[in-house]
DNA sequence: CCTAGAATTGGAATGATTCCAGATATCAAG
DNA sequence: CTTGATATCTGGAATCATTCCAATTCTAGG
């Protein structure tokens, strides 16, 4: 993990008045260094690698703590484990229904702002989600 | 439940090589009756209430097949329990997340293709989900 | 250096969904 | 109208991601 990255993450837990741990910097960490949306038993098994002693509740305490902060998004795909995204970019997802995988769709700059624009007056938005799925060819 | 609806029902089934049984259209029933998004809980309440044998596990049959049939939407929102919808036109949903009620929202004829356009050639979409949350203001 | 409050931990509890095996019903064929 | 092959239904057990809990340890401000 970069310094930039360590500073984000001391920041964004500094603004939400949370501590720093080592618990979750190396669970952040992980997250920063494969970015393939893993899954929380995914997180677990590798923050493991690096702390043999975390536990599976700490894993799933920083990730609700970082959801919380605003640094990582959740993704959800029908009633499959919830995955995990530090990609801040606005972005939709794609999960091959063939592999499992889930991939970063970048958005067109004014895509949120079309979307948003289709609901009624009442409706006021606090978040959009926007998924895919199919398969992969190649 | 009209006419015509039961005609897509039966039509449905054939089509998908099932059975018409009593319990699926008590279920179906209960789905276009009162289209608020129930969850499988909720479908299998109101069931009781014309059919009050039903099981459970008939229930998330009788809707996993519908799924499969084409005739009904899962509605999923983070991890909450699915929710079913019987409305086939293309749409959005918005959680109001004070009420945890969800409203269908209608997309413009063009969105869906547009959306699909956004994505690399490789991805080849099956189904694309547009999910809102939010407060719905009185 | 101290201490109050926050975070971590292992294990138990929860709850939506799925699985199972025996009983029952549908419907195509005769 | 019968019959039989299958599909469906049912109650209860099993699954498993997630949440909860109470005891222990740690962080960070004073
Ligand atoms: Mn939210
Ligand atoms: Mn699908
Ligand atoms: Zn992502
Ligand atoms: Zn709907």
């Amino acid at each position: 993990m970069g310094k930039h990255d360590h500073e984000s993450l001391t920041e964004a837990l500094r603004r939400a008045g949370q501590k720093l741990t080592p618990q979750r910097e190396a669970v952040y960490s992980v997250l920063l260094d494969k970015r393939d949306h893993p899954t929380v038993d995914e997180v677990f098994h590798r923050t493991r690698e690096r702390m043999p002693g975390v536990s599976l509740a700490t894993v799933y305490n920083c990730l609700e703590t970082f959801v919380g902060c605003g640094l990582v998004r959740q993704v959800n795909h029908e009633r499959e484990p919830t995955r995990y995204c530090p990609n801040l970019a606005p972005h939709a997802h794609f999960r091959d229904q063939e592999t499992g995988r889930v991939y970063d769709i970048d958005l067109p700059p004014r895509m949120l702002e079309t979307l948003r624009r289709i609901l009624p007056e009442e409706f006021q938005t606090e978040a959009v989600e926007i998924s895919f799925h199919g398969k992969r060819r190649r």
